[in-house]
DNA sequence: TTGTGTTTTATTGCCTCC
DNA sequence: GGAGGCAATAAAACACAA
């Protein structure tokens, strides 16, 4: 096509009634919608998503385009627009999960830390106190879990009141304590279990999920 | 220039609604 | 049953690196 020549006009090319070997050769000449008609279609769209057959048709004509071409885009619209939005929808539960899985290993390494700490306060009871411990020369174990050493002894983060290990109450409370580690590490075993599984449900209500 | 990947326009077949 | 919508797909148009 020479630089002057005015290029066939869409509703040139697509005639309704058409036979199938003319309906190839305009085929071949398929033509993109050029800026003014992309930007009102899109116009439109933005307005109305699904306009009714009288508003496709006055936008046809307005464009120089088929009713059945409007038609036909506001469906392909519809299609990009759904797909980009499920992109969208796709990356924001990706980064929600990334999230719920940080959080995860945090309380994982929490929760292994308390088990530390549990049997080792067990071990102690055991031993019948600190006095024992005290003979050897050995730093108390009250010494020891004082809430300024917890953080540095097993790497847990102190609690936010810094109560620490005082928090625990006197020793019969820490043999309940102690009962309390065994059923905790059955419990875990049924915690990684359903680790593999939190995301599959549907009645979650965290607020990671709420955006 | 050409090969390749992406976007856009259009078709086809199936489904739903009135 | 016809109209319109959607998903899947074809194919032209376009972008761009090598």
């Amino acid at each position: 096509m020479s630089m002057g020549e005015m290029p066939p006009t869409n509703s040139d090319i697509w005639g309704q009634s058409m036979s199938s070997s003319i309906k190839k050769c305009k085929d071949s000449m398929r033509r993109r919608f050029n800026d003014e008609q992309i930007k009102s279609l899109e116009n439109m769209f933005s307005t109305e998503s699904r306009p009714e057959l009288r508003t496709k048709q006055q936008l046809a004509r307005s464009l120089g385009l088929q009713p059945r071409q409007v038609a036909i885009w506001f469906q392909n619209k519809r299609a990009r627009s759904k797909s980009k939005q499920l992109e969208l929808e796709y990356r924001m539960l990706q980064m929600s999960y990334d999230n719920l899985g940080s959080k995860y290993e945090l309380l994982k390494k929490e929760h292994e830390s308390l088990l530390l700490q549990l049997q080792r306060l067990r071990k102690l009871t055991e031993k019948g106190g600190t006095e024992e411990i005290q003979k050897d020369g050995i730093k108390s174990e009250t010494e020891q879990f004082a809430p300024e050493n917890c953080s540095a002894e097993f790497g847990l983060p102190l609690c936010e009141d810094n109560r620490g290990i005082d928090y625990l109450g006197p020793e019969s409370d820490i043999l309940d304590m102690a009962q309390i580690a065994d059923g905790l590490s059955e419990i875990e075993n049924e915690y990684n279990y359903e680790s593999r599984t939190f995301l599959d449900n549907s009645g979650c209500t965290s607020p990671l999920w709420e955006f």
